[in-house]
Parts: C-alpha cells; structure tokens; sequence
DNA sequence: AGCACA
C-alpha cells in the first residue's frame, strides 16, 4: 500500500524557507541552461525571486531558488523532490539560512565581509569592499534582469515579437498528442517534461531541432492530453506563453 | 558530497 509520508520525523531538519536548495544536479549541464530550466520548472509553484547556481568546485551541482513566499517552497518540495532532471533526480530542501534578497526586504540583511577575514582590533570599521573575485571569468550568473517572475499573468502577455503561432480555422479535434507553440527557442525537452508529468498519462515529448519554438507531447489518451492542455495553457515560460492545440491527426 | 548570495 502506498502511504504518504509525513517528512517530519526524518534526518533532515531544515526548518522552512522561502528559499530551496537543490542538490544532486547534473553538474553537465552549463549555468545558464541550468537557471533557464530551473525557472521554467519551478515557476508553476510561485513567483521566483531569483534562482543561484554556481560552477565552483564546491557548488557544482547545486542551486538555489528564492521563491517569494514559503508555501511555494514546500509545495515546489513536496511536488518536485526526488523528481528526475537531466537524468539525475533532484534532492530538494529548504535553505538552512535566509536568502540575501530575501534579507534585503526585510532589512535583516548584513553584508558578510567580516567572516571571512578576523576582526581588526582597534576602533576602526572597515567599509570598504575591494571586489576581489572579480577575476575568476564567470561572470555569466546574474543575467537576468529580474524576469523570473513567471507564472501567474497568464493572459496578459500576447505573444512577444508579434510572432502569431499558426492557428487552424477549426480547432483540431481531440488527440492525445498535443502540439506545443510559442516556446523560447531554447526550451529543452526537459523542462517540457518537468511540465507535462505532473499530468496522469504523460508519455513523451518530442522537439524537433530543427523546429525550434514547437514540441508535441504524447499522452496515454485524450482525455488526458485535455486535462494538461486546460492545465498548461498559456503557461509562461521566460516571456512566452505557451498555446496547446491538438495534434493534426 | 558539497548551503550561497561573482
């Protein structure tokens, strides 16, 4: 029989967060697809402040996802924890300590220059941050501009560009292979499939390179394939919203 | 395995 079980008795006891960590990532995967899919993957669950990843030695693998309020975090645990990503199944827990722009809000924020060297003796305060690691060459972290904010506008946004996807003067009928238009050119399968599974029936999804913005999703009959399409309709990745029809038969 | 804020 299947129980679900209650995570509160268990080894690990990080109390809740608004903020997620994320291990077991595939470290194969470069930063800035990582965020992408991350962002596509857990905007269902609320907005995302700001996701952080790194490709240290000590942070390979690992991110971070501020969402903006703590529920989010437990349902984006609860849903996606020991969920498959890129092969590896994440393993999600809350932060053990609060995000620095979560900080910044509430004006607990204290910058943590002093930690890492002793303190001087003597009055002096010492303000002044040099920018050290500067020069590692990845500079590639914080390059999106506060665009993580994703989910919940559904109908607002046309289509950005003016790009009208092809629509059919009649709607196809029913199928159990959805087609997919409307997707940020970089929009991997995964990311389709972290979408899509949620959904009873899910089977497939299928891109083809060189189509890029499209995707057909194959469920195990249309009843199913309906329930995700009223589901993910118009749902927002990046800045796109996706639109769902039927297949053509 | 690894909990940061480039």
């Amino acid at each position: 029989m299947e129980m679900q079980e209650a995570n509160q008795g268990g080894g690990s006891e990080v109390s809740p967060n608004q903020t997620i960590y994320i291990n077991n990532l595939n470290e194969k995967v470069k930063i800035d697809e990582l965020k992408k899919s991350l962002n596509a993957v857990f905007s269902q669950f609320g907005k995302i402040l700001e996701i952080l990843a790194f490709k240290t030695l000590k942070h390979k693998g690992q991110a971070w996802v501020v969402f903006d309020n703590a529920d989010s975090a437990s349902t984006a645990i609860a849903k996606m924890n020991d969920f498959p990503f890129y092969d590896k199944n994440m393993r999600i827990q809350y932060a053990k300590t609060k995000s620095d722009v979560v900080a910044k809000a509430d004006g607990t924020f204290v910058p943590r220059e002093k930690r890492k060297r002793h303190e001087e003796k003597g009055g002096k305060k010492k303000k002044d941050h040099h920018h050290d690691s500067t020069q590692m060459g990845m500079a590639t972290n914080s390059a999106y501009p506060g665009v993580y904010g994703a989910a919940p506008p559904l109908s607002q946004v046309p289509y950005p560009g003016g790009v009208k996807p092809n629509l059919p003067e009649a709607p196809a009928p029913p199928n159990n292979i959805l087609f997919v238009q409307n997707l940020p050119h970089e929009t991997t399968p995964m990311v389709l499939q972290m979408l899509f599974y949620q959904y009873q029936g899910f089977k497939e999804v299928r891109m083809v390179e060189a189509k890029p913005g499209i995707a057909f999703v194959e469920f195990a009959d249309e009843m199913q394939s309906t329930v995700a399409m009223q589901g993910l309709q118009g749902f927002k990745i990046q800045q796109n919203q996706m639109l769902i029809t039927y297949a053509k038969k």
